[in-house]
DNA sequence: TAGCTACGTGCCTTCTT
DNA sequence: AGAAGGCACGTAG
C-alpha cells in the first residue's frame, strides 16, 4: 500500500468500457493509476423503465436494475448503467427530446468513481505491485483506492518566459526549483566567448532549440506543480503557441502527452489539464484564499507581501527587456530568474501550495481548479445522500416564488460616540444550519415522511426541517471541529481553507446554480438569522445599554457611561456570554435543540463615527469610521466610507485619514482642510487627483449612459481596453480624460466640490460647521 | 469548470414645468 | 431648470 494525493484525473472511452487515468503524488513519486471497466450511471423513474428499455432496444452496453432510492418526490428510481459515455450521452439526449426525465447524468465518471468512495484528494492506493518503484510510463491497473489522511511534498518548479511585447519572439525561459535556477536563453549567434555570469545560462540558437532544451529539462526534473504569475494564461499558452508554428510537440505531459487546452466563453480565460502535473497560477490562488490588493501584479502583490519587487520598474518594461535582450543577456537572465524567484517566495510565504492542498483534500476539487463552490458542495453531498436513499435533483426542479432575502441591516443612529463595542456571531450562517438543522434532504424528509411537531423543527416560508434526518449540519460539525484544531495547532492554510468552505455553503443553497436550491430552505437561514439578530437586539437593550448598529451578523452597542478600557471589555464578554446563554436555553425550551450559536465580543471603539446618509439627517447604513487600541498604538477603521474605495482619489482618502484622525483627537482641523483646499486649486495636489476605476463591460457596451470612466476610456487612441481592465483619468475642464492622454487643465474646483467637500462634511455636520464654512471664513481672512 | 443580498454614492438620462 | 429614476461601481457582511 502507498499514500498518493491526487494530481489529475481524465476519462476516456474504451471497448472495454469506461476508463480513467488518475495520477497521484506518492512518497514514492508520481504514479499513474488506471481503473477500467468503469460505467456511467444515471437514474429513472421506476414508472419510466419500461418506455426507457424499448428506447435501447436490443442494443448492447447497457444494463438496469431497480435500486433502493428515490427521488426528492418520493418516487422509486431504476438505475441505468452504460459501458461508454457516448452511449450514456445519446440515450440522454433521447430521453430529453421524448420529455422523460433523468436524474444525476451529468456525473462524470472519475467524480462519480471517488466520491462514491469518499475519496477527495489523499488516498491509500492498495496493489500488489504498489510497493515497487513506480515508472511514469506504465499504469498501476486496478488497485484499490481508499481515503486517507495524507498530504505530499510535491516538487514544484516556478516557471516565466519573456517574450518581446507582442509575444511574437521568444527571448528565455527561466526555471527555478529546489536547486536548480536556469535561464534557456535565445541568442543567433552562438559563440564559444558567451558569458553567464554568475548565472546558470543556456544558450540556445534558436526559439525551438529553446523550447526544446526547456522540455528536456522538465522531464528530467520532472515537477508535479508547475507555478507562475499568469502562468496558464501567459507562459504556458504562448509557449504551447510557439510550439505549434515550430512544428514541435508541447510535450509537458508525465507521459510525454500534450495538454488539454480549455477556453472560457468569452475566450479570455484559459484552462490547462496536463496529465501528471498541475500548473498553479499565483494570482487565482490568492485570490481564492481571499487576499484583495488593488493590482495583482507581480510587482505590486511582491512589493506587498515580501517588501522587494522586479529588477526592472521603469514604466516601459517591455522595452527594457528588449533592449537588454539585445544588449546584456546575463541581466535579461537575472531579471527573468527574479521574477521566478519572487514567485516561489510568495507561495512560501503566504503557504500557498499548503493551503491548495487542504482545499482539494476537504472539497475534492483538483488543485487548479477556480471557484467551484457548487461543485465542492455536490462532491461532499451526494455520496452522503445516496447512502441516505435519494437520489438529486436536477438543475432548477426546486424552484419556487419565494424570493429569499439576505442579511438584516438595521437602521443606524448616526452621531460621533465614545466607546462602541462591536458583538459578532461567529460563522452565523454555518451555526444556523447547524443548529436549525437546515438541510435539502431533511427538507424533504420532513415533508414526505409525516413527522410530529416534535420531530421538527420549524424553518421560514412553510418549511420544516427533520431532526433525525440531514446531512448538511453534521458537515459543518465536522469542519467546525477541524477548524478548532487548525487554529489550536497554528495550521493558518487549514483554517483559512475550512471558514471559506463552511461559508460557501449558505452562497450554494442560494444559488440557482445549484441542484439543491430552494428558496424555502434558503430563507430559512436568513429569515432565522433576522429573528437572531433583532431578538439580540432587544436583548441588549433590556439590559440597559444602546444598540446604534447593526449588520447581518453583527450589533454595535455605546456604551455611554464611559468605561475605562478594562471595563469595557468587561461589558462586552459579559454581553456576549449572558446572549450565548439567552439563546441556549430559549432554543432548547422553544425546540428542543442545542444552540450552535456564538457571538462573541469583538470590537473596542474608542472613538466611533456614524454617518448619515449625504444631505440627510437619516443614519447611513454600511459605512463606519473608529479608533481601535493595537499593540502599536491606536489605529483607525474605516469601513464602507471614501478612504477604503478604490474608485475615489488617493486625495479624498489622505484628505479623510487626516481629518478624522484630528477630529477623534479633538485636534484643530479647520487649517487643514482650508490649506488642503488651497492646496488643490493651487496645482500642488495633482499627484493625487486621478480617479480610478474598473470598466466591468467592454466599451461599446456602454449604451444606457456614458458615466466618467467609460467617457475616458473612449477618448484612449489605441483602445484596446477591455471588460475588466483599469482606467485612470483626470477631470479636466473638458471632462474626463484618460491620464495618458491628457490635453486640458485639470478641473480643481471639481476636486475641491466632489472629493474634498463631502469627506468633510459627513464628519464636520456633527461639529456644526460645513467644508463651504470654512473656505468662506479662510477667504474672509484676506 | 454557475456562492449570496443589501446598500450608498455619483452622475447620466429623461421627464415635467 | 430641476426632480426623479436608474445605471454603474464598489463595498459590507
Amino acid at each position: 500500500m502507498i499514500r498518493g494525493f491526487l494530481l489529475t484525473r481524465q476519462w476516456r472511452d474504451s471497448p472495454s468500457g469506461i476508463v480513467l487515468d488518475l495520477w497521484f503524488a506518492t512518497e514514492q513519486g508520481p504514479q499513474w493509476v488506471q481503473v477500467n471497466g468503469q460505467e456511467s450511471v444515471m437514474f429513472l423513474a421506476r414508472d419510466d423503465a419500461e418506455t426507457a428499455i424499448n428506447l435501447l432496444g436490443s442494443t448492447g452496453g447497457w444494463r438496469q436494475t431497480p435500486v433502493a432510492l428515490k427521488t426528492f418526490r418520493n418516487q422509486d428510481v431504476n438505475a441505468f448503467y452504460f459501458r461508454s459515455q457516448r452511449r450514456a450521452r445519446e440515450f440522454r439526449d433521447r430521453l430529453d427530446t421524448i420529455g422523460v426525465p433523468h436524474w444525476e447524468a451529468d456525473i462524470k465518471p472519475p467524480e462519480r468513481y471517488l466520491m462514491e468512495r469518499f475519496i477527495t484528494a489523499a488516498c491509500a492506493i492498495d496493489h500488489p505491485k504498489a510497493k515497487l518503484a513506480s515508472t511514469s510510463s506504465e499504469p498501476l491497473l486496478n488497485p484499490r483506492l481508499s481515503s486517507v489522511d495524507y498530504r505530499p511534498t510535491l516538487r514544484l518548479a516556478s516557471i516565466d518566459i519573456e517574450t518581446s511585447m507582442d509575444a511574437e519572439a521568444l527571448y528565455s525561459i527561466a526555471v527555478q526549483a529546489e536547486g536548480v535556477a536556469r535561464v534557456f536563453m535565445v541568442s543567433e549567434s552562438i559563440s564559444s566567448d558567451l558569458e553567464s555570469g554568475d548565472v546558470d545560462i543556456v544558450y540556445c540558437r534558436n526559439t525551438r532549440a529553446c523550447i526544446m532544451q526547456f522540455l528536456i529539462w522538465l522531464d528530467t526534473f520532472d515537477p508535479d506543480v508547475l507555478i507562475g504569475w499568469n502562468v496558464v494564461g501567459f507562459d504556458l499558452w504562448v509557449l504551447s503557441q510557439f510550439c505549434k508554428t515550430h512544428k514541435l510537440g508541447f510535450t509537458i505531459g508525465r507521459a510525454h502527452q500534450s495538454p488539454h487546452w480549455r477556453e472560457d466563453d468569452e475566450g479570455h480565460r484559459k484552462y490547462i489539464s496536463i496529465p501528471g502535473r498541475i500548473a498553479l497560477d499565483g494570482i487565482e490562488l490568492l485570490k481564492a484564499a481571499t487576499y484583495r490588493f488593488d493590482s495583482f501584479s507581480l510587482e505590486s502583490v511582491s512589493r506587498q507581501l515580501l517588501g522587494e519587487g522586479k529588477l526592472l520598474s521603469g514604466s516601459d518594461r517591455g522595452g527594457d527587456i528588449t533592449q537588454l535582450f539585445a544588449d546584456d543577456k546575463i541581466q535579461l537572465a537575472r531579471y527573468n530568474l527574479r521574477d521566478c524567484e519572487l514567485v516561489t517566495d510568495i507561495f512560501t510565504r503566504e503557504k500557498l501550495l499548503e493551503f491548495a492542498l487542504e482545499r482539494s483534500h476537504l472539497t475534492g476539487l483538483l488543485l487548479d481548479r477556480i471557484g467551484g463552490s457548487v461543485a465542492s458542495f455536490e462532491y461532499a453531498y451526494l455520496p452522503k445522500l445516496h447512502r441516505s436513499g435519494y437520489v438529486a435533483p436536477n438543475l432548477g426542479e426546486l424552484e419556487s416564488d419565494i424570493v429569499s432575502p439576505g442579511g438584516y441591516v438595521m437602521d443606524s443612529a448616526p452621531g460621533i460616540y465614545d466607546d462602541v463595542l462591536v458583538l459578532d456571531f461567529k460563522s452565523l450562517y454555518p451555526s444556523i444550519i447547524k443548529t436549525f438543522l437546515i438541510d435539502p434532504l431533511g427538507f424533504w424528509a420532513a415533508e414526505h415522511q409525516g413527522l410530529s411537531d416534535d420531530d421538527v423543527v420549524p424553518g421560514f416560508n412553510g418549511a420544516y426541517f427533520s431532526k433525525v434526518t440531514h446531512i448538511l449540519p453534521s458537515i459543518i460539525e465536522n469542519l467546525w471541529r477541524a477548524r478548532d484544531e487548525a487554529k489550536r495547532l497554528n495550521n493558518e492554510p487549514l483554517s483559512q481553507a475550512i471558514k471559506i468552505i463552511m461559508n460557501s455553503f449558505y452562497g450554494v443553497l442560494g444559488s440557482t446554480g445549484c441542484r439543491f436550491y430552494d428558496p424555502r430552505v434558503c430563507s430559512s437561514i436568513t429569515l432565522r438569522g433576522h429573528e437572531i439578530i433583532q431578538t439580540s437586539r432587544d436583548w441588549i437593550r433590556e439590559q440597559g445599554f444602546e444598540v446604534i448598529y447593526g449588520d447581518t451578523d453583527s450589533l454595535f452597542v455605546w456604551l455611554k457611561d464611559r468605561p475605562d478600557q478594562a471595563g469595557a471589555g468587561a461589558v462586552g464578554n459579559q454581553l456576549s456570554a449572558g446572549l450565548n446563554q439567552y439563546w441556549q436555553e430559549l432554543l432548547l425550551r422553544n425546540y428542543g435543540i442545542s444552540s450552535a450559536l456564538e457571538i462573541e465580543f469583538e470590537t473596542h471603539y474608542l472613538k466611533f463615527l456614524m454617518p448619515t446618509i449625504r444631505g440627510s439627517a437619516v443614519g447611513s447604513k454600511k459605512r463606519y469610521a473608529g479608533i481601535v487600541q493595537t499593540d502599536n498604538g491606536q489605529k483607525l477603521v474605516f469601513k464602507g466610507l471614501e478612504s477604503v474605495r478604490t474608485d475615489w482619489t488617493p486625495l479624498a482618502k489622505r484628505f479623510q485619514e487626516v481629518l478624522f484622525a484630528r477630529v477623534f483627537a479633538d485636534e484643530p482641523y479647520r487649517n487643514f482642510v482650508a490649506n488642503t483646499a488651497e492646496a488643490v486649486l493651487n496645482g500642488e495636489c495633482d499627484h493625487e487627483l486621478i480617479y480610478r476605476k474598473r470598466l466591468r463591460r467592454n466599451l461599446h457596451e456602454y449604451t444606457k449612459t456614458a458615466p466618467p470612466h467609460v467617457k475616458a476610456a473612449r477618448k484612449v487612441s489605441s483602445s484596446t481596453l477591455r471588460r475588466g481592465d483599469w482606467i485612470e483619468y483626470l477631470i479636466t475642464l473638458n471632462g474626463p480624460e484618460p491620464i495618458q492622454e491628457r490635453v486640458s487643465l485639470i478641473d480643481y474646483q471639481h476636486y475641491v466640490d466632489k472629493q474634498l467637500s463631502p469627506v468633510a462634511d459627513s464628519i464636520l455636520h456633527f461639529k456644526g460647521i460645513t467644508f463651504d464654512q470654512i473656505i468662506d471664513q479662510q477667504l474672509g481672512l484676506f
